[in-house]
DNA sequence: GGTCGTTTGTGAAATCCTTCACATAACGTA
DNA sequence: TACGTTATGTGAAGGATTTCACAAACGACC
C-alpha cells in the first residue's frame, strides 16, 4: 500500500481517544495563546480531566512526541494533534435544515474559525428557501444532491426532524459526502465507510437525569 | 439501607449502556404511537443500531422485563427504562447564556415534552438581561444562586463562553445544583457527587474529520 | 564524564464492555 | 400432560481500554 501514513497501519483507535485528542488540541492552543512554550503529561491531564498515563498512551498511538525528562513543546505538541486529526485543512459543510439548532450552528463562529467552512444551507420548507440566515440563502433541499457535488461538500450537518433523516442521508450518502454529523433524536443507517456522529441534547439530558436519579434518594 | 432500588447495589452503569437506554425508549415510544404491542431483543437492536445480546444485557442490568419465548411487552418495558432514567417526572432546569444556542435550546420544545422544564433563563450580558427570550424573561446573573434556590432548580445548562465557565459552575454547585449540561469547549472541575455532561460541537466535527482523513487519501 | 532528578514511551496487568452460547421459561397444540 | 418452538436472562469467553510500573532518555550540575 502506497499511501501509508504512520498511523493507519490497521489500528483501531477509539472514540474516546479522539476526543480525548480534541480536548487536548483546545488546551495547547489556549497555553499558546498565553505563551507557554512546554508542558507535560502530567499538566494536560490534570487541565484535561483524565491521567498522565491515559495521555501518554494517546499520543503514543501516534507517535512520539515528547522528550523524555523535559515534556513536550506546546506549539509542536498542538501541531501534530491538529495534523494527525485531519486538521491542518478547510472541510466545506452544507447544513441541511434551516430550523431553530440550523440557525444557531450557522452563527456559531467557532466552526469556521477552526477549519469547517458551511459553504451551503438547505431547507425543505418552501416558506424558507430563498430567505436569509446570517449572509447565506437558504436552497430548496431539491437541489441538495446537485449542489452537493457541484460545491465539494465533504461534510454535512443534519439540522431536520426525525423522519426526515434517513431519506436525507441516503440522498447525500450517494452524492458522495462520507461524513454527516446528524442532530435528529435517531440513527440513521448508512453504509460501510460513512461515519455518522450523533448529538442527542435529549439523551444527554437523560444520562443526567439518571445519574441524580442513582445517587441519594434526595429531595 | 432503606431505600435501596433494584439497581443501586454498588454496580457501575457503564455511559454507553445508559446512552442505549435513552434509544430504546425512544424507538419505544414510537412503537407505542403506531399501536405496537410486543417486540424482541433481535428487534430493538435492529431498530437501534446494536446486536440482541447487548439489549439484553442492558436490561438485565435492572432486571428482567421480559418473558421468555415471548419478548417484551413495548408499554412496559418503556415504563421500566423511563423509570430506570428517572423520567418518571419533571425536572426544574436554569439556562444560563441566552446567546445563539442557549436561545435555540429554549425554543427546542422537545425538551418540555421529555420531563425537562426550563424555570428561568439567566445571562451577564446588560444588554439581554431585562429581555424576553420566548415568553421568558432574562434575568441577571448575579442573582443566579439565589434564584437556583428558590426555585429549586436541579439542572443547569450552560451556554456561555469558555473563560465563563468555571465560576459559573462553581456557584451553581454551592448553590446545590448536581446536574450541569455544558456547551462550553472545555470540561468544568466539579466535586464528587455533580455530574456534568459535555456536548461539544467542534469536537464531534474534529471526530468526523479524523474519520475522513482516516480512510482513503481520497479526491 | 558521571551522577541525579525528571518525564517520556510502553509492555504487562487490571478493569471494563461486548459477544457468545446455552439452560431456562413461556406458550401453543394435541 | 407432554412436546416443539421461541426468545429471554446470564455465566463465561473474548476484546478493548485504562492503569500500572519501570526502563530508557534527557538536561543540569558538579
Amino acid at each position: 500500500m502506497a499511501f501509508e501514513r504512520a498511523f493507519d497501519v490497521a489500528k483501531k483507535i477509539s472514540d474516546s481517544a479522539i476526543h480525548r485528542l480534541s480536548l487536548y488540541v483546545r488546551i495547547l492552543e489556549e497555553w499558546e495563546r498565553e505563551g507557554r512554550d512546554t508542558t507535560s503529561s502530567e499538566e494536560l491531564a490534570e487541565r484535561g480531566g483524565t491521567t498522565a498515563a491515559q495521555v501518554r498512551k494517546d499520543l503514543s498511538l501516534f507517535g512520539s512526541f515528547g522528550k523524555r525528562g523535559l515534556g513536550y513543546s506546546v506549539g509542536e505538541l498542538a501541531d501534530h494533534i491538529r495534523s494527525i486529526l485531519g486538521l491542518g485543512r478547510t472541510w466545506r459543510v452544507a447544513l441541511v435544515g434551516a430550523g431553530r439548532i440550523g440557525t444557531a450552528l450557522l452563527e456559531y463562529r467557532g466552526f469556521r474559525e477552526r477549519g469547517f467552512d458551511i459553504v451551503a444551507v438547505y431547507d425543505a420548507d418552501p416558506a424558507k428557501v430563498g430567505g436569509c440566515v446570517g449572509e447565506r440563502t437558504v436552497r430548496d433541499v431539491a437541489g441538495l444532491e446537485e449542489g452537493i457535488r457541484a460545491e465539494g461538500v465533504e461534510i454535512v450537518v443534519l439540522a431536520v426532524p426525525g423522519e426526515a433523516v434517513q431519506p436525507i442521508v441516503d440522498l447525500v450518502v450517494r452524492a458522495g459526502v462520507r461524513g454527516i454529523l446528524n442532530f435528529a433524536p435517531l440513527k440513521p443507517r448508512v453504509p460501510e465507510g460513512v461515519t455518522v456522529r450523533d448529538v442527542n441534547l435529549v439523551m444527554e439530558l437523560e444520562a443526567l437525569s439518571f445519574a441524580l436519579s442513582q445517587d441519594g434518594p434526595d429531595a
